[in-house]
DNA sequence: CTGCGACGTGATGGATTCATCAATCCGCGA
DNA sequence: TCGCGGATTGATGAATCCATCACGTCGCAG
C-alpha cells in the first residue's frame, strides 16, 4: 500500500518500481518533452500528446508519485519540471541501448533472409520500405 | 501479438515497451547477477534469487522477448549473459537516479518533521531508523 | 455570489501481468 | 531404449494496470 518509492526494501525492488513508473508510451513521452524544455504548462502537455486533460492528469499523477517529476502552480496554469536532470540521462541511455538492440535484430533479419538467397550482410535498406534516412540524431 | 522489442513504430512506444521488460524486481536481480558475472548458469541463478526453476525460466523468457539477455547451450546447462553492454549502463544510471530521489526525499521528510520542531535541516539520522551506512559503493 | 476554464480525483469494466502447478522438451548416461 | 536432471512451456485464478467518464477543486472574471 506504501506508494513511496523510497523504503528500506531492496534496492532491486526499488529499481523495479522506477522502470514500472516509466513503463507507459504516454509517461516517456510526457518525460522526453520535459527533457527538452525546462518547464511546461500542463496546457501544452495536452497539445503535444493530443490526450484528453483527465487521463494525462493521471499519467502525471503516477509520475509524481515516483518522484520524476515536480508541479508547480503560477496563476491559474500548473507548470511540470523534471525532478532531476538524471531522469533525462535514463532516457537518453535507454535510448542508446534501444538503438544498439533494434541495429543488431534488424541485421539478424536481413542476414536469415540473405540467407536462404544466397547474398552476404551489406544491403542496408529493407525489403518493403523507403530508404533509410542520411541519420537523424533528433527525433524523440 | 508481435513481441518484437523492435518495429517501425514511435520510439517512445519502443522505450515504454523496454521499461516494462525491466519492471519487476526478479528480472532486475538478474540482469544485476549477470552485469557482475560474464556468464552464468541457470543454476546459479536459481541459486542467488532462491526462486523455483520454472517461475526464474519465465522471467529469463520474457528478457530474452525483450532482447536484454542472450542463452547459450552448454553441455545439458543452459547459460545467460547480457546482451549488450548497454544494459548495464542502464542499470547504473537507474541506480544513480534513484540514489539521488532517495536523498532528497529522505531530506524532505526530515525538514518536515525539524520544521514542526524548529530546527535547521541538518540532522542526517532519520526519526526512527538505523544510522546511515558510512556509504556504500557496492551494493545491488 | 455565480459561472467558467484549467486540472485533478474516483469509480468502473476490460485488458495485462503475475504466481503457482502440471506437463513437456532436451541431452546424456546406464 | 529407458530414465533422469536441468530447463522450458502451458494453463489457471489472483492481482494489477489502463481508458473512459462523471464529478470535485482551485482561482479568477463578471
Amino acid at each position: 500500500m506504501n506508494e513511496f518509492a523510497g523504503a528500506q526494501r531492496p534496492l532491486y525492488e526499488v529499481k523495479a518500481n522506477l522502470f514500472k513508473g516509466l513503463a507507459h508510451p504516454v509517461r516517456v513521452r510526457i518525460l522526453e518533452v520535459l527533457s527538452a524544455a525546462n518547464t511546461v504548462p500542463v496546457s501544452d502537455l495536452i497539445a503535444d500528446t493530443g490526450l484528453e486533460a483527465s487521463h494525462l492528469s493521471q499519467h502525471l499523477s503516477v509520475l509524481r508519485k515516483h518522484n520524476l517529476v515536480v508541479a508547480e502552480r503560477r496563476a491559474s496554469q500548473v507548470f511540470y519540471s523534471l525532478a532531476y536532470p538524471q531522469v533525462a540521462d535514463l532516457l537518453r541511455v535507454s535510448r542508446a541501448l534501444l538503438v544498439e538492440i533494434l541495429e543488431n535484430t534488424r541485421q539478424q533479419l536481413a542476414s536469415t533472409v540473405t540467407a536462404s538467397a544466397g547474398l552476404p550482410v551489406q544491403p542496408a535498406s529493407t525489403p518493403s520500405d523507403s530508404p533509410p534516412p542520411p541519420s537523424d540524431p533528433e527525433s524523440t
